[in-house]
DNA sequence: TTGAAAGCGCTAACAG
DNA sequence: CTGTTAGCGCTTTCAA
């Protein structure tokens, strides 16, 4: 395929003026970037980004790691840095790693190995001291608090977050109160349920193990918690389910089975996705689209500027109240 | 950062010698192999991959082109071409279009840069003709059925499909039948249509316009659906809605509004998502991880295999009937 | 304004 | 088995 020699040679100007007028430098006399836009037209060249990537030291690609792709969780969250990248004209790699350390941390090596200029962390299951290390190779944004670290992050305050939505849930007159997670072992979920532990102290109210539930992803899994609701012989009068594709299976199964929401059954989201508001399902609202946004541009920043200091923002969250409290 | 220069230095041997260990090449000492691992380990030492892509002319990526993201439809393909990919060691680009032509073009020119080695079209607005031409830098698969051209394809046979769902309706007594669609533009759109038309002369009903509706893709649209639906004083009794999403939306409205499905309204979804199961929705499962997984290997098959020929894969479908038919 | 030349870091003949 | 050497295609001093 064609190469910058032979647009020279059919100009007849050296590679440097081809070099230039590639990228946009000034001197260069019109007539010479004529003839050398003429020759590029003529034999439809391109310039092989491998040897720009090679001399530059960088791709104009980001990695995104994450888990899996098919949650509505993680879709908006790509669906928001996709937008971002898509107008700062990088280009996204999708990484799923289905929470597996090895796959993780090949997803870092691309850093070192120039593949990528930065990535962005939606989820992970890999210690934050194993990831930090990485930061010397290029930036790393995660989608969780990772305070004084040199990994920069753009979060959610579960914490607030979970006791807001339980206050809210009390408020209504509910004492017995579970709750639905997804992993048993992340982050997120420790700082859940320690707020859920401290909430249900605060209103001296005996915790029931069996009311939290793990592994809650999808309508199913949230239909399959209304199934072992109904089985216990003490059961809570309000769920708290991290996800509305869970909290919706769960207000589904429980309306057809004619539970009374909220009054025997309530239930508060998360995510505000469009099936809550469709089921008329209150929810908190997440942001995860501008959770994306956030990290690319957090990313972008410390793309062009190198060394600049990590940062840590939480993101705001509102209760969306429908019909399910 | 570290080169292969200072690892030959280090190990006191050549710089073809470290490419040698480096790449697995046979014919290299045990003790040197051994010296040239040390090295490596001791610096911390990573191929510059920019350096190998150029020489070699691939980069081991390749892009999938789709309009958006946060949809379960692309969802379940991406994650079905993600899958395979990460299983062969190849990196996926998520290359997000809106259906813009530019952006389109975009994706297809990254062939020509040299920046992918191959693309999956999950779902365009360009022409084909204008995609052809690009199959000379890079293999492309398309996941519509673009027969008879240098694009190969895996695709859903929307003709047979549609007709087999419509007699369906028919078979169960509805003669009133309506549709929802995507875009209203869309290669497949134009396929169904036409099978609907046909149908509808074979069971001598009059077409009713007003019951074909586009741009259906969210719960919200399928809501929004029925609503219409309503105000209609000549109402179909039965629709074929082409996204459990939008499905499940309207199933969801006429349920909470005292329709009875599927006497007063049947309903026949698409893509067998997991909402369509918790709903008791009949769907059509259209294998879309299966399309994804498809789309990849064959991809995959024309990076190894230049110049093997496209290939056109219809995959199977079938109908899961449950409560809404 | 322009061109020559020195790399970027690596692979792969080729000649030992 | 091993090293020398010639590139891959491009950018960027440096000198003219």
């Amino acid at each position: 395929m064609a190469n910058i020699k032979q647009i020279a040679k059919m100009a007849g100007v050296s590679i440097s003026t081809v070099s230039r007028v590639l990228n946009d430098h000034p001197y260069v006399r019109e007539e010479k970037r004529q003839a050398v836009l003429d020759a590029i037209e003529q034999i439809q060249y391109t310039r092989n980004m491998n040897a720009v990537n090679l001399i530059k030291g960088t791709t104009g690609n980001i990695a995104i790691m994450l888990p899996f792709i098919n949650h509505a969780y993680f879709s908006q969250l790509i669906e928001g840095a996709a937008n971002e990248a898509l107008k700062s004209g990088f280009h996204l790699m999708l990484c799923q790693t289905n929470y597996s350390e090895v796959e993780e941390t090949k997803v870092l090596e691309m850093l070192k190995l120039r593949q990528i200029d930065g990535t962005i962390i939606a989820s992970k299951s890999l210690p934050l001291e194993q990831i930090e290390p990485y930061t010397q190779y290029g930036p790393i944004v995660a989608c969780e608090n990772t305070s004084d670290s040199s990994v920069s992050s753009v979060y959610l305050d579960h914490d607030r977050c979970f006791r807001k939505a339980l206050q809210l849930l009390t408020d209504k007159g509910h004492n017995r109160i579970g709750f639905c997670v997804g992993r048993s072992d992340g982050n997120s979920t420790v700082i859940r349920r320690r707020a859920y532990m401290e909430h249900m102290e605060l209103i001296r109210q005996p915790v029931q193990e069996q009311w939290m539930f793990h592994d809650c992803y999808t309508i199913e899994d949230g239909a399959g918690v209304f199934h072992k609701l109904t089985a216990m012989s003490e059961r809570p009068t309000a769920m708290l389910v991290t996800g509305d594709q869970a909290a919706a299976g769960l207000l589904m199964e429980a309306r057809s089975a004619g539970v009374r929401v909220p009054e025997e059954l309530a239930i508060i989201g998360f995510d505000n996705q469009p099936i809550a508001k469709v089921m008329q399902l209150t929810t908190i609202d997440n942001h995860l689209f501008e959770m994306g946004t956030t990290a690319f541009s957090m990313l972008h920043d410390r793309i062009a500027v190198v060394n600049k200091e990590p940062e840590h923002r939480a993101l705001a969250f509102e209760i969306i109240e429908r019909d399910t409290v």
